[in-house]
RNA sequence: GGGCCGUUAGCUCAGUCGGUAGAGCAGUUGGCUUUUAACCAAUUGGUCGUGCGUUCGAGUCGCACACGGCCCA
């Protein structure tokens, strides 16, 4: 909060001429009677009023004569009808201050777009077939202080929308539908895996040892165990511990935090859904993340095939399931199987593909960079991608038959990562290995390789059944079916760098 | 971190070659009162993101900075 606005109320100079000219209306309302009422119970939402008379013809209303009584913000003001917004849509007053008793028609003559008033009165059709209430008496419940923004235009500042996103939420309607279409994709996910029977579970979110991830963490302080403490990145080695006690199948849908830069697809802050499951194998979860997705599209989209940015995405179609190395086979014309039979080799390719690598980077370290760099924004309808290099998989079980890859998998979207799945790695020598080469790759400089979590080890020593585990990231899968190109368009409050106020 | 673009009234936007800062909406006053971006008349409103510079003179030109957007790493 700047100076500036703390300073607001007390400094009315400060201020423009409609903020006070709208703090004069309410000074004088506090001198008359309670200026923030809050006794005013509606009858009816507008939603409820429209589904239950809008079909009526208007001499049908007009014998009915029935009354309700409504409550909103008024957003807009043609002559003497009104129209008012509450949560779930807008209904049309008739106010004509000419039928009003002089009280009411002076306080009709103070509202301004933007307050929130009751009103009550008979429910009737205009000429012009318009369902509409003829207010009979109301009550300004909320003077609102500051103008709404241009009612035909609204908001269209993309930084005032994510920085005041009340009032983007106010005014413009397609900002709301994201965020109700988000809330019903996330209820959705926590009811598909409600009748799998998943267990909803939180673990820490402060964490000692930040772990499950490769990312920097955020790092604070716990004054009375003077400790440093890491937001997590990950929930997973949590959710595996829990595995370990037994609870078979298990999600947590929530927050996570990863110290890295700001973009279209990075917020600091940002959901991800994790979930594990006792005797499985990573085969079995694609399935269910095909079976989830295709489920999420027709019932948020009302269809298997959704619009995103232009493109149609069709998730009725099974998806494409490749492995890494036959993806970069298929999208890098020169690239051939003897490419990837050593360090060198796949080094070589990657410098006759123009990809950036560093010449001591491990085998499987330059093969994700290809494939990041000429695989992943190509793959634009639904791909399964497995078998990821051991190197870049520190958690996940290794395949029999090629210890150099790991049974893991990632779907791809529209060019993005959407879901990392694989089967757990639940040997913990093998565990405790893996972790010893993060260790080692940390000391060389590597600031988001992982920490040793002995815990962990231990857990996994009292024995995790064979179990298979992933993660979906919940703002991207909600770009995707919200159509919307940002992440911050799917935050309600993005994160921004503060204003300045130039002092 | 780099490149490009943007920042002007509460909101949405114009602003020519460097020469007194404009419109629509909102607001205010009055009229009208079954309208649909309601209408009619009159009218208020500006630290041109911040700072420094060039110039007789800067919204406009230059430099730096801040914030945002897009693209790239």
């Amino acid at each position: 909060m700047t100076d500036k606005q703390a300073d607001n109320g007390t400094d009315a100079l400060d201020e423009n001429k409609l903020i006070a000219q709208r703090r004069e209306k309410l000074a004088d309302i506090r001198k008359q009677r309670q200026a923030f009422p809050n006794d005013f119970t509606p009858a009816a939402s507008a939603s409820e009023v429209t589904a239950e008379f809008a079909e009526q013809e208007g001499e049908a209303l007009k014998e009915l004569a029935k009354t309700t009584s409504v409550a909103g913000r008024i957003i807009r003001q043609r002559g003497p009808f009104v129209v008012i917004q509450d949560g779930s849509g807008t209904i049309q007053l008739y106010m004509n201050n000419k039928s009003f008793a002089d009280e009411l028609a002076q306080e009709l003559k103070g509202l301004d777009l933007g307050d929130i008033i009751g009103a009550e009165g008979e429910i009737f059709k205009t000429q012009k077939g318009e369902l509409t209430i003829r207010v009979a008496s109301f009550r300004l419940l909320t003077k609102s202080l500051r103008p709404l923004p241009d009612k035909h235009k609204g908001l269209t500042d993309t930084e005032m929308r994510y920085r005041q996103r009340y009032v983007d939420l106010i005014v413009n309607e397609d900002s709301r539908r994201v965020f109700q279409l988000r809330s019903r994709i996330v209820a959705f996910i926590r009811r598909y895996f409600d009748q799998l029977g998943y267990m909803e579970v939180e673990t820490p979110m402060m964490q000692v040892i930040p772990g499950g991830a490769t990312a920097r963490p955020f790092v604070t302080h716990h004054n009375a165990l003077d400790q440093d403490m890491y937001l997590r990145i990950a929930p997973e080695l949590y959710l595996k511990r829990l595995v370990v006690g037994g609870f078979e199948k298990v999600y947590e849908l929530n927050r996570n935090f990863r110290n890295e830069g700001l973009s279209t697809r990075h917020n600091p802050e940002f959901t991800m859904l994790e979930f594990y499951q006792a005797y499985a194998r990573y085969q079995g979860l694609m399935d269910l993340t095909e079976d989830m997705f295709r489920h999420l599209a027709n019932d948020v989209v009302g269809s298997s095939t959704i619009a995103y940015q232009g493109e149609s995405i069709d998730f009725g179609q099974p998806f494409t399931r490749i492995t890494v190395q036959d993806s970069i086979m298929a999208y890098c014309e020169s690239a051939k199987a003897e490419h990837f039979v050593n360090q060198a080799s796949v080094l070589a390719l990657a410098e006759s593909l123009g990809v950036d690598v560093d010449s001591n980077w491990p085998k499987g370290k330059i093969v994700m960079e290809i494939f990041d760099q000429r695989v992943e924004d190509k793959l634009y309808q639904p791909t399964f991608v497995t078998e990821y290099p051991t190197e870049v998989s520190p958690l996940a079980r290794c395949n029999e038959d090629n210890p150099e890859v790991t049974d893991r998998f990632e779907l791809f979207i529209a060019g993005r990562e959407l879901a990392n799945g694989f089967s757990e790695l639940n040997d913990p020598e093998d565990q405790a290995a893996r972790f010893r080469a993060q260790v080692e790759q940390k000391e060389a400089g590597d600031n988001e390789a992982m920490h040793f979590d002995a815990d962990y080890i231990t857990a996994l020593e009292y024995g995790m059944p064979p179990a298979a585990g992933e993660g979906i990231g919940i703002d991207r899968l909600v770009m995707l079916f919200t159509d919307t190109a940002s992440i911050k368009d799917v935050l309600l409050f993005p994160h921004m760098r503060p204003q300045h106020d130039g002092e």
